[in-house]
DNA sequence: GTCTATAGCCAGATAGAC
DNA sequence: GTCTATCTGGCTATAGAC
C-alpha cells in the first residue's frame, strides 16, 4: 500500500538521519531541527513517530549497538582455532569500522554518560559474553600451546587494539604527524599487522 | 595581599569545580549552573572571571591536556633503553589514571568534536612528537634485538592497551562479567602485565 | 500524515546594587 | 568582588489547521 510505504519511509529516514546527527553530535550537542532538516521533513514530525528526543535517541542507540555486537560476538563465541579466530575478528572488525567510523566512539560515549543502558541489552541473544572463549582459551593454555594469560586481559587487549585507533584518532593524527592519507594507510596495515602483534605475544 | 589571595582562591576554585563538572558531563551536558553550586559561588562571577562558558571550557581543556601531555612525551622522548621505557610508561600511565579515570576520555571526546583544539596545542613544547622514539626503535631493529615493526603502529598499540579500558570501561565490565571491584584488579594487573604483553610481541 | 504557529521552559549572559 | 534580578535566545514539545 502507498500509505504503508509512506510511512515506513518517513519512519526509516527519519531514524537515519537522527543516527547520522547522533552518531556526529552525541544526544546533547544534536538538536531536533538539525535531524528534521537532515532527514527533509517537518520538525513536529519527529515528535508525531518517536514521541521525544529521548526516545529517537534510544531506538537510534539501540540500533548502533545492534550493529557493533555482532562483531565482538564474534571473537567470544565462534568455533574456529584461536589463532584463526583472532585473525579473522581483526580482519573483519576494522574493514567494518572503515565504513562506519563514529560507532565504536558513539557507543563508548554514550555508555559513559548513561551506563544503564545495557542493563536492557544484556538480556539479548546476540549480546557477547566471555565464557566460550575464557574456556577455549584455557584449554590452549594447558596443552601448553600459548602462554598464561587471563581470558579477560587477552580480551581487553583485542578490543583495545582494534577499536582505539578510531577512538582517538585526532590525537594518534597529531603525534604520529600523520595526515588522513597516510592515516588511512595505517589502519589498512593493521587489518593483519594487529594479529600478528597478539599472536606473536601469546605464541609460544 | 587579602585581595589577590581571594581572586586567586575564587578564581581556581571556579575552574576546579569547572574540570569536575567539564570531565564528567563534556561541554555539551555541562550547566554554568550546576559549576556554579560545585565552586558553592554565584552563576554571574563565572562570567565574572571568564567571560564565557566557550572560554571557561577552553581553561578547563588546556589544563586537562597538560597533565596528559607530559605522561606521553615520556613514551616518545628520554634516553632510556627501549624495554624500559615501556614497562615504566604502562607503570606509571596507568597508575596516574587510575587517579584521574575520567582524564583521557574527556580529551578523546572532546577533540574528536573539536579537533582544531591541537592546532593551538601542536607548538608547545610538551607536546609529544614520535621522532626520537621512531629513531630508537629503527636502530634496535637494525641491530636485530627486537621485530620489525613501525614505530608509528607501535606507537598505537603502546596507548591502545593503555588508555583503551579506561574509555570502554562499561562495555568491558559488561562483556567480561565483572563487578567494580575484580574491574579495580584488572585494571592493576595491567601496571605490568601490559608492557609484558608488548615485549612478548616484539623481542626476537 | 504533514504542516505552521506557538507555548513553555531553560540556559547563557548582562545590568546594576552593594 | 560578589550578589539578585532580568534579558534574550534557543530548544523541546504540543495545538490545531489542512
Amino acid at each position: 500500500m502507498n500509505t504503508d510505504n509512506k510511512e515506513q519511509n518517513t519512519e526509516s529516514e527519519i531514524l537515519n538521519a537522527a543516527k547520522r546527527i547522533f552518531l556526529l553530535k552525541g544526544m546533547d550537542g544534536a538538536r531536533m531541527q538539525e535531524i528534521a532538516d537532515e532527514a527533509n521533513i517537518n520538525k513536529s514530525l519527529l515528535h508525531y513517530y518517536y514521541r521525544s528526543k529521548q526516545l529517537l535517541f534510544e531506538a537510534v542507540f539501540k540500533s548502533a549497538f545492534s550493529m557493533l555486537a555482532p562483531q565482538l560476538n564474534a571473537v567470544m563465541n565462534d568455533d574456529s582455532p584461536l589463532f584463526d579466530k583472532i585473525s579473522n575478528f581483526t580482519y573483519n572488525y576494522i574493514s567494518f569500522v572503515a565504513k562506519h567510523p563514529y560507532l565504536p566512539n558513539f557507543i563508548i560515549q554514550e555508555l559513559n554518560r548513561n551506563p544503564e543502558f545495557l542493563n536492557n541489552l544484556m538480556n539479548e541473544k546476540h549480546f557477547p559474553k566471555i565464557d566460550k572463549f575464557k574456556k577455549q582459551l584455557e584449554e590452549q593454555i594447558a596443552q601448553g600451546t600459548i602462554r598464561t594469560i587471563k581470558a579477560e586481559q587477552l580480551f581487553i587487549n583485542i578490543m583495545a587494539l582494534n577499536m582505539f585507533p578510531f577512538l582517538a584518532s585526532p590525537l594518534i593524527k597529531a603525534f604520529t604527524n600523520t595526515n588522513d592519507i597516510e592515516f588511512k594507510q595505517l589502519i589498512d596495515a593493521r587489518k593483519t599487522e594487529v594479529a600478528d602483534f597478539i599472536i606473536n605475544s601469546i605464541k609460544i
